[in-house]
DNA sequence: GCTCTGCTAAGAGGA
């Protein structure tokens, strides 16, 4: 009794201690906007921060604390043993967990958590990656890609695929078999072994060797007739109490999800759940059911610390959304060997910790001065740590090195590891002062804009902003109902129609276009899906998500909230690493770019235009004046770089361009060219983005590849819902615009069957209503007899463009844009050649 | 103060 006597003495006069000083008035939050709130989602302003020693001389924090905007009703949180490390500082808002008692918290090693800028969401994957070099952790959250992609993870992406598929399909061999040939050749894999030069045939190989593992699994843990026939696990649930046996039987009854995504505001977390599974945990007589997260691995069954961690935090997410879990489970493919972790206080508690830590890191990453008149520069980034082993094989060394040169040894506190010093020197003994001192400045530059007001996102208010109050600033539409069915347009791409429960939809900023985030108005459903508004008017919202939501009650009520666009400077960022790199390039660019060597230009056209290009050139010359001819030869013989310089409307950018070639590809499945189809893709984008109804619009291409590879674009791009078919399929319909591609581009002139035959041709230009859009090799279908009077005709008629690519650099990344001259006529032929020139341009303001 | 532009994203595995 007297020890607690002496507490409430300490917090009385912490209390007054704090509460009286006139300068803690002028304590802002941090987060201009947060909506302070009591409650589950609670949100804390800190007003004080007081370290106190209690009574046996353990160090306490005493944070005073206020739910209220006036400020005018206060708490008192208490932070004890580790708790007391965090680094909360007044002006902070924090999240708080546990029990308020006569208006205290106390939150110590057993019970309760803090967190701090709980509107900050940081992924599971990053914090488990804190836990060897936190300093790691947060650039990779700053240089995010500086990881290449390797052989294996690409492996292990197919592997999550066809598991998922399997979840919800079958482990039969055979479906297994299926599954993982469709996912080996799916176009966005075949593009990353592209990039990785592996054939898809070994790729196929070493994912089938897992699928004996994938049977084995499913045959272990799911399908049998009596609990004791699953296997035998050690796992004891917080939950069961510490006095119990732990060996249990575990059951896989269902899949309830796969990669479901969760953002979760009172943690402070985020990320996506491999698979959630409904579990039975046969323990005696007894059987609990529980729906878990179940983390899937493919590299080496390490049953690591990092692995057991993200499950831990992935329980705290699966709160979010229904009962605690209170364990995960961690598959190794390779094996089928399956690992039970128990999410226990301790280990929550401890991951928070480092969340927290991570999330003042982030948040603090430039120091400004207090008085206005030091110099706002960047802080140092956690401390390097001294293990030679985690770093030898670390993909942020080079950054982290540069960083600490460039940025942090620029310090007066600034302290290395001996050990480290040699490494550091050794990752960045290739740049030169003036490198570093960009580095610094433009890392400085890069976070301050990120940091700038209108560039935050306010995530926050779709969880702590009622949909009714949000719809005042036209960014949300509340109370909304699930009509008709949901249109599958594919795999990760749902079609849904929203109406307003009761009335019209009200006055809103929403446009067709807008990328939003969907939530039911119920806590639980919160941010379950992402997407675009597709259309929008008085009565319906039609909505392009990733999910299909028909799963839910038809009586769910959702809210739609427009996603804040969001600065990225990741690109940038990136970029700048980039440059810094130890490669013949990166020197080459920071030779041109921050040391400004002056750039190099070649003395003759003749030895950089190929011959039969000389037509082409002249060509596209003759349509520009002299200005912007001089600027057009220069650009040719440049070695690095020209720098056009115009004020606006002198036509810079119709000087930026260079006509790309469009090869035709011939395999096995038929001929086809992947530029055109990529265009077709492009320009049906572009006139749903002007308004047009995708059932208005039809693509014909005479082969069948040329048909499957624009398909596969268009399932993966925002648009779908478009018809693609030959020639024939449309005989006797018409769409208001038809866009062709004739595929055929080669230079020695191999003529195919199909275009030659008249009838075909004619259907084919006959389809459209309002626009016609033909695509094709001017030179190559000059030797098919139709086409060859069909180009004669337009050419006379001045109704064929020529594509122009530009190509153009910014932020040191090149883009390709294809630039498209619509004309007025119905017809429009848009035309590529053989040769190209390529170009490339700086843009500097 | 308005409008325009740039925009998936958490995790894929390694030791």
């Amino acid at each position: 009794m007297e020890q607690l006597g002496d507490l409430e003495l300490l917090m009385e006069k912490s209390f007054r201690e704090n509460v009286e000083p006139p300068a803690e008035q002028k304590v802002e939050a941090s987060f201009s906007k947060t909506v302070l709130s009591r409650g589950v989602d609670n949100r804390y302003l800190v007003l004080a921060v007081n370290v106190v020693q209690n009574e046996e001389g353990n160090c306490e924090k005493h944070l005073i604390i206020t739910a209220s905007q006036l400020l005018d009703y206060k708490e008192l949180c208490i932070l004890r043993n580790n708790w007391c490390s965090v680094p909360v500082e007044p002006g902070d808002i924090i999240h708080l967990e546990g029990d308020c008692i006569s208006h205290t918290w106390i939150i110590d090693e057993d019970f309760g958590y803090l967190i701090l800028y709980p509107d900050m969401l940081i992924s599971g994957t990053s914090i488990a990656s804190s836990i060897r070099c936190m300093r790691r952790a947060i650039l990779s959250e700053t240089f995010r890609n500086s990881d290449p992609a390797t052989r294996q993870m690409l492996i292990g992406t197919i592997l999550h695929e066809v598991f998922q598929k399997a979840m919800s399909d079958s482990f039969d061999p055979e479906k297994l078999q299926e599954l993982a040939f469709q996912t080996v050749q799916e176009i966005r894999h075949l593009k990353e072994m592209y990039r990785l030069n592996l054939n898809p045939d070994e790729v196929k190989q070493e994912v089938e060797e897992y699928l004996p593992s994938f049977s084995k699994w499913s045959g272990d843990f799911m399908n049998k007739c009596t609990s004791t026939d699953f296997p035998q696990m050690q796992l004891l649930l917080p939950s069961d109490g510490s006095n119990n046996n732990a060996t249990c039987n575990i059951e896989v009854v269902k899949s309830l999800d796969i990669e479901e995504s969760v953002w979760s505001p009172r943690f402070g977390l985020k990320g996506k759940i491999d698979v959630t599974v409904g579990v039975k945990i046969h323990r005696g007589c007894t059987t609990k059911y529980k729906i878990m997260p179940l983390e899937l691995k493919t590299g080496k069954e390490s049953n690591s610390i990092e692995h057991r961690s993200q499950l831990v935090l992935y329980t705290l997410l699966s709160q979010e959304r229904r009962a605690d879990p209170e364990a995960g489970l961690l598959l190794y493919l390779r094996t089928g060997q399956m690992y039970p972790v128990p999410a226990k206080h301790l280990d929550k508690r401890e991951l928070l910790r480092l969340r927290n830590q991570m999330a003042f890191s982030l948040f603090h990453r430039i120091n400004k001065s207090a008085t206005g008149k030091e110099k706002t520069n960047l802080a140092p980034l956690p401390q390097i740590i001294d293990e030679q082993q985690t770093c030898k094989y670390c993909s942020q060394v080079g950054n982290c090195a540069v960083y600490s040169r460039a940025v942090e040894q620029q310090m007066d506190d600034n302290s290395v590891p001996v050990g480290m010093l040699p490494k550091i020197k050794e990752e960045t003994q290739h740049l030169k002062h003036t490198h570093l001192e960009y580095f610094s400045l433009w890392c400085l530059m890069l976070t301050l804009e990120s940091q700038s007001k209108d560039n935050k996102k306010n995530h926050q208010n779709i969880w702590l902003m009622p949909s009714s109050e949000m719809e005042q600033s036209g960014s949300c539409i509340g109370n909304l109902i699930r009509r008709e069915h949901v249109k599958t347009v594919c795999d990760g791409q749902y079609l849904h129609n929203f109406q307003r429960k009761n009335g019209a939809i009200p006055i809103t900023n929403l446009m067709a276009g807008d990328r939003i985030i969907l939530s039911g108005e119920e806590r639980t459903l919160f941010a379950l899906s992402r997407g675009y508004v597709k259309e929008i008017n008085m009565t319906t919202v039609t909505c392009l998500l990733d999910r299909n939501l028909s799963v839910l009650p038809e009586s769910t009520l959702f809210r739609v909230d427009q996603e804040e666009k969001n600065c990225g400077i990741d690109t940038p960022l990136g970029n700048l690493s980039k440059l810094m790199k130890n490669t013949n390039t990166s020197q080459k660019l920071r030779d041109l770019i921050i040391d400004f060597r002056e750039p190099q230009f070649i003395s003759y056209l003749s030895s950089v235009l190929p011959h039969d290009a000389k037509d082409t050139v002249a060509c596209i010359l003759k349509g520009l004046n002299k200005p912007q001819r001089q600027a057009m030869k220069k650009v040719l013989l440049s070695k690095d770089y020209t720098l056009i310089v115009g004020m606006p409307g002198t036509g810079k950018t119709t000087t930026i361009c260079t006509l790309v070639p469009a090869p035709e590809q011939v395999e096995k499945g038929g001929v086809s060219n992947i530029t055109e189809a990529k265009l077709i893709v492009f320009l049906t984008s572009i006139f749903i983005k002007a308004g047009c109804n995708p059932l208005d619009i039809g693509i014909i291409a005479p082969y069948r590849q040329q048909l499957k590879i624009i398909n596969d674009l268009l399932a993966h791009s925002s648009v779908g819902m478009v018809e693609v078919n030959t020639v024939d399929k449309y005989q006797g319909r018409d769409k208001s615009i038809i866009l062709v591609s004739f595929v055929r581009s080669n230079k020695d002139g191999t003529p195919g069957e199909l275009l030659k035959d008249w009838r075909r041709l004619n259907v084919a230009i006959t389809r459209a209503k309002h626009k016609l859009i033909l695509l094709g090799c001017v030179p190559s279908l000059y030797c098919y007899p139709p086409l060859e009077k069909l180009l004669y005709h337009l050419n006379s008629e001045k109704l064929i463009s020529f594509l122009l690519l530009i190509f153009h650099q910014e932020n040191m990344k090149v883009f390709v844009t294809y630039w498209v001259i619509f004309k007025e006529d119905k017809t429009l032929f848009l035309a590529f050649f053989h040769t190209s020139a390529v170009i490339s341009i700086f843009y500097y303001l």
